[in-house]
RNA sequence: GGUUCCGUAGCUCAGUUGGACAGAGCAACAGCCUUCUAAGCUGUGGGUCGCGCGUUCGAAUCGCGCCGGAAUCACCA
């Protein structure tokens, strides 16, 4: 079937050479929605037309709105307000469209094959110093809908993961453990390893505090203390060792990641996310060198007289950045030029995204132009998907206050509310155990992921954990609730028989098929935009028409039978988006709660 | 100072390529459970879309300039 919109366009087109004789170009044919407060489906904006008719706004609107309603079996009916014609599509249409298409359990997405453009996403991307917060929780969550929003537009998708697990910050944990740690493992004192890993860093930042506070005493400088305190030599002691592969900072370092990636891997599994592939810097951090060097050959790079290597980006009205150090050692920007290239190499993607936060916006920025300058044609094919920062209400999370939300904790008090919201209602009595407990969890992550994939990614969002996250209004719930409702009615009405619809159909019945004849193209938009807060607007917009269709309309015990089995027909097609939409989102939705 | 981004109701956020009187939720107040799930529905109040100029038949949306906020501009990653 094709899409009304185009169909209309069309039809204008024609109208406006038969009746005036110059056609417009299809971009100036305006077809949009109409408004709720104005009777019609589609509305035509005439003003960019009245250059053709040479009539008035509303005498043009209602030349064609005539010549349209007489043309084609499409439109019913139409009405003039100021510059817009309003078009009412012939009942028939938005029949056949619930019958034929909204049936189909997978609508709105595209098949996928070997033919299909490859993205390769990135996210996640921790260190393994410290537990995953909140900030990473908004990078997963985002990584993972994306990802799964490409699929269903018609991409494959290669998710990866880039693990920081090198560096003077690793050491600091590795050096505080054996200093204090007595041998203490996750085994030994029930602590998830990421968790304890981190508080080893937290007490090197106190040991280290500690040796600035004496060395002060003793009459140093804040600066000279700060930069000789026996601790951080010690640290970049162990750096040198671990890169030189001393065996036993090598098998520390390992023991110690282990821990790490067995508390990720069960914080990853509860908000059910998953990578097709693991890098690791440790195993990369030396790529990029030779790319570099190779540029500096062709000069488009250049050497500085301590040796180190630079690009000139002042065409681009950027700086200078350093590729590589004076002593020939890659930085940060170096290793991701070489991953960048392996990936291409390996892979040949279409299209390359990072999940990373806002204030690497330069890094990413610098990384395109670099590529370009080495003459990768791929280098635009990299897309970096900034997404704002996280805050509380009482400002920015900040490690040194104590007020970082971890990812475990938050989750936890998630699922918990949603067990005293439900016991307080009284809903799930007669649930066992188990049941109730799946319930439990799908509602607290539901709720979390929402709230935090509603908000357009770009933008810095407050996160309130008391009041923000609730169960009420624009959420997760909410969504997820209407969807249980409306498998009860399907359980329910199951043996009604099912007529195809000769019922008419009313006004909330056609504003719900017209919402998810839209949802195609939400779809597209949103994965044009690496936006699902479209997709999680949309879902609420539907969820909330339905609720008020449901309070307004008797479904089971409609007038005639036939108009039962259309209303179960269209209350399914709604179940049907929301399951889809919300498994784009990442979140479960439950048959009953 | 350079670069990038943000500024919409008391609060948290929507607002598709410019279109009709700017929307929702929360919070406040008033109603609705003998009826398919009240985690719901209905109603009331609440706005100079940061400010100004410009482009346009038409601007929250586009351009320029201010004001306010964020991030970043390391031989850290």
């Amino acid at each position: 079937m094709q899409k009304i919109d185009r169909v209309i366009r069309l039809l204008v087109v024609d109208a406006i050479r038969e009746k005036w004789g110059d056609p417009p170009g299809e971009e100036q044919v305006q077809i949009q929605k109409t408004r709720r407060e104005f009777t019609g489906d589609f509305t035509l904006v005439v003003f960019p037309l009245l250059r053709y008719s040479k009539l008035k706004p509303e005498e043009t609107g209602n030349e064609l709105g005539k010549y349209l309603e007489e043309k084609s079996a499409l439109i019913s009916g139409f009405n003039v307000i100021k510059g817009f014609l309003n078009l009412v599509i012939a009942q028939q249409y938005w029949k056949d469209f619930l019958d034929d298409e909204l049936r189909s359990v997978s609508f709105g997405s595209i098949e996928v094959d070997q033919g299909s453009p490859l993205v390769m996403i990135e996210y996640s991307s921790p260190n393994t110093n410290k537990p995953l917060h909140l900030g990473h929780i908004r990078n997963n969550l985002l990584g993972h809908s994306i990802s799964r929003i490409l699929e269903a537009t018609g991409n494959r998708v290669q998710k990866v993961n880039l693990v920081n697990d090198r560096g003077i910050h690793i050491c600091k944990s590795m050096l505080a453990w054996q200093k204090e740690g007595n041998g203490e493992d996750p085994e030994s004192s029930g602590k998830k390893g990421d968790h304890l890993v981190g508080e080893y860093y937290v007490r090197f930042d106190q040991m280290y505090k500690n040796e600035i506070q004496k060395l002060v005493g003793q009459g140093l400088s804040k600066e000279k203390a700060e930069a000789e305190a026996p601790v951080l030599n010690e640290a970049r002691e162990m750096l040198r060792r671990w890169e030189a592969d001393d065996p036993e900072v090598r098998s520390l370092w390992s023991t110690m990641n282990g821990w790490v990636y067995k508390g990720f891997e069960s914080t990853y599994k509860r908000l059910g996310i998953s990578f097709d592939k693991t890098y690791y810097e440790s195993e990369t951090y030396k790529l990029g060198k030779e790319i570099v060097l190779k540029g500096l050959q062709e000069g488009v790079l250049y050497k500085k007289d301590d040796g180190s290597v630079w690009a000139n980006l002042e065409d681009e009205g950027l700086d200078h950045k350093l590729l590589l150090r004076s002593d020939g050692t890659s930085v940060y920007m170096t290793q991701d030029i070489g991953t960048a290239h392996q990936r291409y190499e390996e892979s040949g993607f279409n299209s390359h995204i990072y999940v990373v936060g806002n204030e690497q916006n330069y890094h990413f920025q610098v990384l395109a132009i670099v590529l370009k300058k080495l003459g990768y044609a791929w280098a635009e094919k990299l897309y970096h998907l900034s997404y704002g920062m996280v805050e509380l209400p009482e400002g920015k999370m900040k490690s040194r206050e104590g007020t970082v939300v971890d990812a475990d904790v938050l989750m936890d008090e998630m699922e918990d509310t949603a067990r005293q919201m439900s016991e307080e209602l009284g809903k799930l009595e007669e649930f066992t155990d188990k049941e109730k407990n799946r319930i439990y969890r799908q509602v607290g992550m539901g709720a979390l992921k929402y709230f935090i994939l509603k908000v357009d990614p770009k933008k810095n969002m407050t996160f309130d954990p008391r009041e923000s996250v609730d169960f009420n209004g624009n959420t997760g719930s909410f969504i997820q609730y209407t969807y249980a409702r409306i498998r009860s009615v399907l359980r329910k009405g199951k043996e009604k028989q099912k007529s195809t619809g000769k019922e008419k159909l009313n006004e909330k019945e056609i504003t719900l098929i017209r919402m998810m004849y839209d949802y195609p193209d939400i779809l597209v938009e949103a994965s044009s935009m690496l936006n699902p807060s479209l997709i999680a607007n949309f879902l609420y917009e539907l969820a909330k028409e339905f609720n008020q269709f449901y309070h307004d309309h008797s479904i089971l015990s409609a007038e005639t039978s036939g108009q039962v089995s259309q209303r179960l027909l269209l209350i399914e097609a709604i179940g049907n988006i929301i399951h889809s939409g919300m498994d784009l989102l990442g979140i479960e939705v439950p048959e009953r709660m």
